[in-house]
DNA sequence: GCTCGTGTTGTGAACGCTCACAGCCTAATC
DNA sequence: GATTAGGCTGTGAGCGTTCACAACACGAGC
């Protein structure tokens, strides 16, 4: 309120110069203080400190990474943050990076295609960022050429490709299936078929996948298995395609929570009761699946952990940047709600 | 595949310095040439694009953004970005902005304290950036402190609070709830209760309050009103305490939609019947609100145009920053659905 | 043939900071 | 009392870019 506020737009603002002018000392002492080194008597450090408040000083952080070249901030590309898991991931990896000090600079990639990766991946190595965090769960990107293109800042994918060679944080997806399948396997369930999310997702591929094989090996019929877009819109469209099948089937699998109650909408609207007729498992455990109508079995992810772990990663490999590369895995955990029950035939 | 990405981390990035050697021109002329410069002879030009993409040259960021003292980029400080409405707002002024060509920071706060806020909005005034978005949607912000800490950068606010002095978009929540109260006047209702978002938010509390005169206006019984936190968990116990103060109450305003797939669970629980006992509308129309059962009748917020405008509002800032301060507001809508009927006592 | 402009290119300085080193002063050591 | 060590402070250079201006060449105009 005091200061000016509307003064031109080209006020300059004081520098270090301006300060160690104020307190009386050379600008490099000011940077002494200014970055908490040691070796500055503690009255002169004082008089400096006093100055930098009376002028409000603030380092140009732009002079600085000149200087230093680091930039001191990381770089996020996310894909699609529009839905849950990577708006998730997103917010968690800004908020555990915060705090080690780092800023961030976003963005974000529209479409999925390996080109539009590669122009955002391009763009954010244009900053000549410290780090690199790529939430880009998409399954054939060309996870080398995009390394490349970082050059030597390290750099950790979220839900990369098992596999691939890279830094990278993610979930256990085969293992969340098989939690989910034994459960199935537990009620009596016999025909499980499946509402995947979109395949060429990683952890949607991953979830596909395990399935088709957690079921053989449980020895239980495979129904069909289709194909939506993450959405309740896509996941009641895959529900009626699926009973258009006639397929017979008493559990479903379902990539996601959305798509869940999606497909609780049509099997309701066809007159399959939930979970009597119909049992549901889904997968993230979105803060509402409590609340669907009836409460929603699902294969819980945290977001949250991966976040923490990516953020922890990463600082790792600012420090240590010859760290080989692994993946670092997290599980996730089923639970079990009202959507799941004995199937007819057991009854 | 073919750059050598497993060198040292310290490999020195070309400079212009380097491009003109190679070019065999004077560092200026390269830069010329960066930044489509006119005057510069084709020849000249084409050889030192040669040269740029032959040593894969990228200008420095920080070294740019120190001569020009701008930076071309924006920060968002993001309020709980957690939820649907922030986190939708968020996406969609990056994509916004990233057509405009600026790049983005962006920092999150965590709880709405004021302090919080303005730790936040420091940290992001540290960085000299061009200019600020605020999703921040607290009431009793001090927005003219915060205005002083970025000084003379432009900043537009999202959903401040309607009359405070500054740039600023927002959605026109009392034309939302006249809406929603309109629909169930139409409807015959005539007890109204409410569960509202947290009052400390601009929106919650501007649709609390003009629900409160809306009823009046309409001439309707004003039935109890109770606080939730946004979620699903918080609008079942606060749906559970209305129950309990066995209020009359035919149709039920919920703040947002998740809070009202809560609502209607706990109204489920309690054997009432929505929308035949009880109507619901919410606010927002998240992507599930369609596949809620019943189908969630809801006010529509375009947080997509949100986005836009704010990115629009933000760049005319910069090429004019005394454009006069006011609130470009955007109107939601009503998505009529299932969850909301006629009043038993009319039927 | 000389001047003048125009298009093109180069030079010096500055942006605000950090790094490496040099210098000073005081107090401890012999 | 000279020497040395160590705490503290200052100086010069450089980070990679842009800006303002100077310099050059070339053809047009008198």
């Amino acid at each position: 309120m005091v200061t000016d506020s509307r003064s031109p737009s080209r006020v300059r603002r004081p520098t270090l110069d301006d300060v160690a002018r104020a307190a009386g000392v050379s600008y490099q002492t000011v940077s002494r203080v200014v970055n908490d080194q040691p070796s500055v008597a503690e009255a002169t450090r004082e008089r400096v400190l006093h100055a930098i408040k009376a002028l409000d000083y603030r380092p140009n952080r732009a002079a600085r990474s000149l200087a230093t070249r680091r930039s001191n901030t990381i770089g996020i590309v996310g894909f699609d943050t529009r839905y849950f898991g990577p708006s998730q991931m997103l917010v968690n990896i800004e908020a555990a990076l915060k705090r080690e000090g780092y800023g961030l600079t976003f963005t974000s990639i529209d479409d999925g295609t390996v080109a539009a990766l590669q122009r955002a991946s391009s763009e954010i190595a244009d900053q000549h960022l410290d780090g690199i965090v790529m939430i880009a769960p998409i399954a054939g990107a060309d996870v080398e050429s995009i390394s490349d293109l970082f050059g030597a800042t390290p750099f950790v994918m979220i839900d990369a490709e098992p596999g691939e060679a890279v830094h990278s944080v993610g979930i256990d997806q085969a293992h969340g299936v098989r939690l989910a399948v034994e459960h199935l396997v537990g009620l009596g369930h016999r025909h499980v078929c499946e509402i995947s999310g979109p395949l060429r997702w990683n952890a949607a591929r991953e979830r596909h996948e395990t399935l088709r094989s957690a079921l053989e090996v449980a020895g239980l019929e495979r129904g069909p298995s289709i194909e939506a877009d993450w959405t309740a819109a896509g996941g009641f469209a895959a529900a009626r395609r699926l009973l258009a099948t006639r397929a017979p089937c008493t559990a479903l699998v379902v990539g996601n929570d959305q798509m869940a109650l999606g497909a609780i909408r049509a099997l309701r609207d066809d007159g399959y009761r939930v979970p009597e007729d119909v049992s549901i498992v889904g997968f993230d455990d979105v803060p509402e699946a409590a609340f669907f109508d009836p409460p929603l079995t699902t294969v819980r992810q945290d977001f949250e952990a991966v976040g923490r772990q990516c953020a922890e990663y990463l600082t790792t490999l600012l420090k240590a940047p010859d760290t080989p590369r692994h993946r670092r895995v997290l599980f996730p955990t089923l639970v079990p709600r009202a959507s799941t029950a004995r199937p007819p035939e057991a009854a």
